[in-house]
RNA sequence: GCAUCGAUGGUCUAGUGGUAUGACUUAAGCCUUCCAAGCUUAUAGCCCGGGUUCAAUUCCCGGUCGAUGCACCA
């Protein structure tokens, strides 16, 4: 049976879309190479997506090393936590989870369990596969990220990156002074990331390289309910599926945004806004509304790091609901951490409109008579005297494990006011996170269509303009008589308003529609024999297979305007 | 990774222990005044490695890739 994957895979790989990577050698599973085509509508879709974050939001792109040094994934916790502890069944050689196994044999917390005691645990339980009971097996780390070493004698460990956004928490201070050390701001970066997937399938739905479209929005906490633009999208209304509505296997409920926050579904503004915001950029690059759902997770399936999380999923014929997009809180947890693990703060001064009064107590040691009388303890005195809460007689504090009484005339107690201008806070993380190869997936899918035209069927592309590849054809009718020389001039009058247009000369104009129908070039122009009497050409509209005549003068702006939406096809007939 | 099934020009396919059929596509030419028309010609293929055999695309074993199920994963 031929569903619409199997169609759609077959066209991006004859067509030139999609084709498994180094075929020549046998291809690898997890592993994709664009073609001409495919990388072509993939840079329309980044582009489309750079509009949204760059040109709309201000958030600049940044771009870091696919390879990052091991301390950068110790902190964001993907050394530990990105592995899986597994197991092979000695019978039946399958390979299992053996936390899995662990907790299905009744064993108690089997993830923190070490390894070798894991082992132990579950010599008695049976492999999930055949049943078997597993008796001595290995318990072993399998890491989602590859490994490398930087440098020769194998000295430094290094890993591909398993997402992107790791390169705009470790350069948080630098984007900081960017922007001037004022919250809100963001950041962005698309680019590969990798995962050695245990079994990629699938086809470009999961890869173990795959490109990501991430935007790292760093926010002050308290004012997570105060986007500056919120209003954008207040009104915006989409099928939201809470929770609460999986957990009773309730359908999704459209809400606007304004409804969402107030309500609590979302759980504040900055989410909302970039869920509506997600909602409007995947209906740009074509995805049907009636495809499109925001799914949050449940409370057991959010990352640690998350408080809130929703999923923007795109149906497939072939896959159901493919998480396409997550929309994250990350709170401040990534910034923590890498301030722990590198020494480096990560936090913004945030400056009171009014200093504060605060009343604070110094200990002032008279360290001249405490450096003669205690010597080498004095300065573990003084350190320690800063932190005690001294009596009328004066102050206990310990000094290696010893108690020292310091006399109340040996140090001054100074109670004062003063003025407090602000404080540093660690920023918030809204993390809008785009798997490109499933929007692209996605757009395939959704762009495949079937129609019968003059009594054929005919497979046709149905790609918005703004993300087909090639955006115009240019056919002479007949291959004589001057045509082709005026169908020349056309398209470089096309490539120097910078549309990419295909010239064609090669067999009968139908056919030539129908190969550009295809590959979803959305509109083609015709140089007929009318062209040469009054310098009109005919536009022909891919989806209806109309055309209309306009003049040649007014052929590069009426193509721009269709490409980037400004103008409908209808409104020319 | 396990199990089952599959793999023949770019695509679909026939067939075989003795190098392969047909169609579509593509290219060149003829023809052609708007939706895969026609004619001529050309290009192009048995997934990879090993074994059995005089000879393997065909039979056997192993692998790769793909589909499905399990497991895994988002």
């Amino acid at each position: 049976m031929s569903d619409v994957f199997e169609k759609v895979m077959d066209l991006a790989k004859r067509r030139g879309f999609i084709w498994p990577t180094s075929e020549c050698y046998g291809a690898v599973a997890g592993f994709i190479d664009y073609g001409p085509l495919g990388a072509m509508m993939k840079r329309r879709v980044e582009n489309i997506w750079r509009d949204f974050y760059v040109i709309q939001e201000g958030y600049y792109e940044i771009e870091c090393p696919t390879i990052a040094q091991e301390s950068v994934f110790i902190a964001s916790g993907h050394v530990k936590g990105f592995s899986d502890k597994m197991c092979q069944c000695p019978h039946c050689k399958e390979f299992l989870r053996a936390d899995h196994v662990a907790e299905a044999g009744g064993v108690k917390n089997p993830s923190i369990m070490k390894n070798e005691d894991l082992a132990a645990a579950i010599a008695s339980c049976k492999c999930m596969a055949c049943e078997e009971e597993l008796g001595t097996v290995e318990v072993f780390n399998f890491n989602l990220m590859f490994q490398t070493t930087i440098g020769p004698g194998s000295q430094r460990v290094g890993y591909l990156r398993p997402e992107t956004a790791q390169g705009m928490f470790v350069d948080f201070a630098r984007l900081l002074r960017f922007y001037r050390d004022k919250l809100p701001f963001g950041a962005i970066q698309i680019g590969k990331s990798y995962r050695n997937e245990i079994s990629p399938r699938q086809g470009m739905i999961r890869l173990r390289e795959f490109t990501q479209a991430e935007a790292e929005i760093f926010v002050h906490p308290d004012e997570k309910n105060c986007h500056p633009s919120f209003r954008r999208y207040a009104d915006y209304t989409m099928p939201l599926l809470t929770y609460v509505q999986q957990e009773k296997c309730e359908e999704a409920v459209p809400m606007s945004m304004r409804e969402a926050v107030d309500k609590g579904v979302i759980a504040n503004e900055y989410l909302a806004y970039y869920v509506a915001l997600t909602h409007q950029l995947l209906v740009t690059i074509g995805i049907k509304p009636e495809r499109l759902r925001f799914r949050q997770h449940l409370p057991d399936e959010r990352a640690h790091y998350a408080t809130d999380c929703w999923d923007a999923e795109i149906r497939s014929d072939r896959f159901g609901w493919v998480e396409t997009v997550g929309l994250a809180d990350r709170t401040d947890y990534d910034l923590n951490a890498h301030a722990k693990e590198s020494g480096t703060p990560m936090t913004v001064f945030i400056q009171y409109d009014e200093p504060k009064k605060v009343a604070r107590r110094r200990i002032i040691p008279n360290m001249s008579v405490l450096g003669k009388q205690y010597r080498t303890k004095a300065k573990a005195i003084f350190e320690a005297l800063a932190v005690a809460s001294p009596t009328a007689d004066g102050a206990d504090v310990e000094v290696d494990g010893e108690t020292i009484h310091i006399p109340a005339d040996l140090f001054e107690v100074r109670d004062e006011i003063i003025d407090v201008r602000g404080e540093e806070i660690v920023p918030h993380v809204i993390e809008p996170s785009y798997g490109i190869d499933r929007m692209c997936y996605a757009v395939l899918e959704g762009a495949y269509d079937e129609d019968v035209a003059d009594g054929e069927s005919r497979t046709v592309m149905r790609f918005s303009p703004n993300v087909a590849p090639i955006q115009v054809a240019v056919f002479p009718l007949m291959t004589r008589d001057g045509l082709e020389e005026i169908a020349d001039t056309i398209t470089r009058s096309l490539h120097k308003a910078g549309i990419l247009a295909e010239y064609d000369d090669s067999g009968a104009i139908g056919r030539r529609y129908r190969r550009q129908d295809e590959i979803g070039t959305p509109f083609a122009i015709t140089v007929d024999y009318d062209t040469k009497e009054d310098r009109t050409v005919t536009l022909r509209d891919r989806d209806s297979m109309k055309q209309v005549r306009i003049a040649i003068d007014k052929v590069p702006a009426t193509v721009c305007a269709l490409v980037d939406g400004s103008q409908k096809f209808a409104e020319l007939e």
